[in-house]
DNA sequence: CGTCTTTGACCTGCGC
DNA sequence: GCGCAGGTCAAAGACG
């Protein structure tokens, strides 16, 4: 190496190589300060302008580089022209090492075709010079390409292993909430009646009626059942402080509908296969992740939409396992479970509405345990955001109240006659009505204050089947060809726009008081239901779903047919349960 | 023959 | 306790 090829270190970012000579009739332009004690001059390649490059390679002959890894080194040659050096055009690009072996790897590149011999130079003019040029070119871009593969599965890698920490995480929080629920059951439930009694005298003294109390569900559920309960408590009748003790008919209902969960869903039994065995040990204790299944059982969304067919294309496949006769509407309704896995809790009801049959009204019930085909994937997030949101916000406040308005306010800010929330049906329902006209004027952005800042999860990617990764609703607009985009850009745009105001608002976090709305995935995907561009667009693609199959319903929302989204505290909205 | 739908029976919760 | 209504099961039939 008589031209004194080499490759130097300052330090972790800078490098460079240095030459005793001009090569190849590269000038190779090194500045003052870089010129060495011994002789040799300091080319740096750490710069982002043009003027401190320093990279060489051969032939000569247009623009050449050599590929460092991240480092894109960009020759400032001189060509001879008619016996004039002309300098060309030089840039540097990205410079930043990350591997020394990626270094010495791309200096061997360097330094052998600078030990080749000059005469075999052409003049970068030739044909064969042209060609070569351009299968150096695609080979680099086949580089940067296979690059580019390595850092997409290293991130996708990334994604699966966050999701699956989040999800054992998630179902670590709720096994210390219950046990921590559990082991201060026993103390509570004492002094709970020591407390009734005690108020049961005053009211006796005072004469008053006995005022319901905010009792948690004892059931061995995690929090978030209790608040689920509590908001069925607040809206039943009967009196809580009767079902607080024994053999109240609210935990019986809960332990008979939990038991019936254990017998459909518990691990022992496959699928749908009906578990005698579990069906009469009505005292065993269910697991806490039946207890979540339950809870996410509960909350169900309810969409109501234009369609001529008997129920709308979802994405999943469903099998059909009832119906009945509802009481109040002359239509059967049908009762469909998800069959894309063995095993997946979700199920809906189909039913039309008995004002207007032209209305096809969906329930959507639970979270799939599957990955969901793109068709699907919509439908399916959407619905579980909703739910998810639903049963976050569904948190009591500090007095043990539970404010509905504030659910409403929170999964759909802006809805009025677009998302009801009925707090009163058996289950707390979410109701999408996609049948109402537009209002242009109701298209803004929902108030800061109720929009949950939680950055988004990465749902572009490949659906990686976390259970508590919202799934229900919505996705059979993604990847479908006509809305992916719509979907995307718009999922993309509001990560941003949340992720702005996490940053800048941080009195937003608020909603974070309860350990539920940690549950940041549902809650940033409720947050993407929240805005109102997303419900529109979400609107539109189901409208468009079903008006793609059945093109004479004109009287439904399209992509140019937003339906309403505003405020609304109804209580009762038109469900699919007409006799609720 | 396997899958899916139909449909009557059964279970459960809740109101009276 | 009884009846009603919602929800589910499972046998039977239909279908490809």
């Amino acid at each position: 190496m008589d031209r004194g090829w080499g490759l130097t270190l300052e330090n972790s970012d800078r490098v460079g190589f240095f030459a005793k000579e001009p090569v190849f009739g590269f000038n190779l332009s090194p500045r003052l300060d870089h010129h060495r004690s011994d002789g040799l001059m300091m080319f740096p390649v750490n710069s982002g302008a043009g003027e401190d490059n320093a990279a060489v390679s051969s032939p000569p002959g247009g623009e050449q580089r050599v590929v460092l890894g991240e480092v894109d080194f960009f020759a400032e040659k001189k060509k001879p022209v008619n016996g004039v050096v002309k300098k060309e055009t030089s840039h540097a690009e990205t410079s930043t090492f990350r591997d020394v072996d990626v270094i010495n790897t791309g200096l061997q590149l360097v330094t052998a075709n600078t030990g080749s011999d000059q005469s075999t130079v052409d003049d970068g003019m030739s044909p064969d010079s042209e060609d070569k040029r351009a299968r150096n070119e695609l080979a680099q871009l086949q580089v940067e390409l296979e690059r580019m593969n390595a850092e997409n599965q290293r991130l996708r890698g990334m994604l699966t292993q966050v999701s699956n920490n989040y999800s054992a995480l998630q179902m670590h929080l709720i096994t210390l909430m219950q046990q921590q629920h559990n082991s201060r059951a026993d103390s509570t439930q004492e002094q709970e009646v020591v407390d009734r009694k005690s108020e049961e005298t005053k009211s006796a003294v005072n004469g008053g009626p006995i005022v319901p109390r905010q009792f948690l569900d004892l059931a061995p559920a995690a929090v978030a059942a209790a608040a689920v309960s509590q908001m069925a408590d607040e809206h039943s009748n009967s009196s809580s402080e009767e079902r607080t003790l024994s053999g109240s008919p609210h935990n019986n209902t809960e332990l008979s509908r939990n038991k019936r969960i254990g017998r459909e869903e518990s691990p022992e039994s496959e699928g749908w296969a009906p578990n005698k065995a579990l069906k009469l040990n009505s005292n065993s204790t269910k697991p806490v992740d039946q207890s979540a299944e339950a809870t996410m059982r509960k909350a169900r969304v309810s969409v109501r939409a234009r369609s001529e067919a008997p129920m709308i294309s979802d994405g999943c496949q469903w099998r059909k396992y009832g119906q009945k006769m509802a009481k109040g509407n002359p239509c059967p309704r049908a009762y469909y479970r998800c069959t894309m896995a063995v095993g997946c809790p979700v199920r809906k009801q189909v039913q039309r509405c008995a004002d207007d049959r032209t209305i096809l009204i969906t329930t959507y019930e639970g979270t799939h345990n599957h990955p969901l085909p793109p068709a699907a994937m919509a439908m399916a997030s959407t619905t579980s955001a909703a739910a998810n949101m639903l049963l976050s916000g569904s948190m009591p406040s500090a007095d043990g109240v539970m404010n509905p308005n504030f659910l409403a306010r929170t999964i759909l800010p802006c809805s009025s006659n677009m998302a009801t929330i009925s707090a009163s049906a058996p289950f707390p329902t979410v109701t999408l009505d996609l049948t109402q006209t537009p209002n242009p004027l109701q298209f803004q952005r929902p108030p800061a204050q109720f929009q949950v800042p939680f950055p988004l999860p990465p749902q572009n990617f490949a659906p990686v089947p976390t259970p508590s990764v919202p799934q229900v609703f919505g996705q059979a607009l993604y990847n479908q060809s006509k809305f992916s985009g719509l979907q995307m850009s718009q999922e993309s745009t509001d990560a941003a726009q949340l992720q702005g105001q996490s940053s800048q608002h941080p009195q937003l976090h608020q909603p974070q008081a309860h350990p539920l709305f940690s549950d940041t995935l549902s809650a940033a995907t409720a947050a993407i239901t929240a805005d109102p561009n997303f419900t529109a667009a979400l609107a539109a693609a189901i409208s468009s779903i079903i008006g793609g199959s059945h093109q004479n319903n004109t009287n439904q929302s399209t992509p140019n047919n937003h339906p309403n989204v505003n405020t609304s505290n109804s209580n009762k909205s038109c469900s699919s349960f007409p006799g609720n």
